[in-house]
RNA sequence: CGCGGGAUAGAGCAGCCCGGUAGCUCGUCAGGCUCAUAACCUGAAGGUCGUUGGUUCAAAUCCUUCUCCCGCAA
């Protein structure tokens, strides 16, 4: 089939390497390049990248509401668009463009979080699993037809990044395999009574808070792993922490009970013991590895 | 030119401000002790102190070039 493109991040690279070995991949929308990370450089998008190294057209509209956007985009006559976190809402006019529709991959299970943040709000709420959608997409966010759904278990190791790769992996396969029976498949709609939201990711959240409950701090550590990562402030400096793990003890929330030969900090039920952490200005290690050359002070309160 | 931290033995760090034979914790290897151990004791190996040039009697340390890594902000 001949497909447009849209998307964004590296989710979307596995997607599109798959795709493009089955289908014809005629332009590739993404979002514009923009001044990030260090030194201020402007950066372009993963999609956009990979994009121009297959020298395919790329388009980085600010919005698809114009007519003359659309006229572009429906120029290249394609028969289905297909969309992987683009960022982007897609009008009803664009919806409409393709003969086949837009079909968008979602990573959960849906109608269980939708929204920009499947991902780690599945870990973080302890789900026990989580997976791909692909939908037929309408106009309001992420609440199309369900085309065909694949899951993967959640389990207690599993991080952010882990699940990130595993469903991006997914959504490629399911995605092509979609596309193949497409013309067999039935739609189902989605059950609007069981539809939660997955907050986008907040900076101001990833600032431990030592009073929550050791479990759930835990797996908001996993989830946030390695992006965006959870940290606490030390003597003016920032740890990140990517691991750790529920432990017995209890204490005034937030206090470093043992610092020198492991990690433990008490929460407002229980503690952690902090396995995994990164210093500023190094790679993030083990906890054994830091506790070698540097030592937390007991009893110091965070 | 957005702000900032870092590169020292296999790992993690100190030493740098106030130049003077490179150190700590751990790991590794050898030996010892022990019923036994991730315990303890003794000993050993292992580093052109990221790169370039300079200052100096003398540079990990001061100045300079470059490379790489990372935190923040956006």
């Amino acid at each position: 089939m001949k497909i447009v493109f849209m998307g964004t991040p590296d989710f979307a690279v596995p997607i599109l390497d798959k795709l493009v070995k089955e289908h014809v991949i005629l332009a590739v929308y993404t979002r514009a390049p923009k001044v990030s990370g260090r030194g201020n450089r402007i950066n372009k998008t993963p999609v956009h990248l990979w994009a121009e190294a297959h020298q395919i057209p790329v388009h980085t509209p600010k919005s698809l509401k114009s007519e003359e956007e659309q006229a572009i985009m429906r120029s290249y006559q394609a028969d289905l668009g297909i969309v992987a976190a683009y960022g982007l809402l897609l009008p009803q006019a664009v919806l409409d463009m393709y003969p086949k529709g837009c079909i968008n991959v979602h990573a959960s299970l849906l109608p269980r979080w939708r929204g920009a943040a499947p991902i780690q709000r599945a870990i973080e709420a302890g789900d026990k699993q989580s997976g791909i959608s692909i939908m037929q997409m309408a106009l309001e966010l992420d609440a199309g037809d369900v085309l065909a759904q694949e899951a993967t278990p959640i389990n207690k190791n599993t991080t952010g990044g882990d699940l990130h790769d595993t469903l991006a992996d997914i959504g490629a396969n399911l995605l092509c395999h979609t596309l193949a029976n497409l013309d067999t498949i039935t739609p189902i709609k989605q059950d609007e009574s069981l539809v939660t939201y997955a907050e986008k990711l907040d900076k101001t959240e990833c600032l431990i808070d030592f009073k929550m409950a050791a479990e759930k701090l835990v797996a908001k550590i996993r989830a946030f792993n390695p992006y965006p990562a959870m940290y606490f402030m030390y003597k003016g400096e920032r740890f990140k922490v990517y691991e750790a793990e529920v432990c017995d003890m209890s204490d005034t929330p937030g206090k470093i009970i043992d610092g020198k030969k492991r990690l433990v900090i008490t929460t407002g039920d229980n503690a952690i013991n902090i396995t995994k952490i990164q210093r500023e200005g190094k790679q993030p290690m083990l906890i054994n590895d830091l506790l070698r050359g540097f030592q937390f002070d007991n009893g110091t309160l965070i």
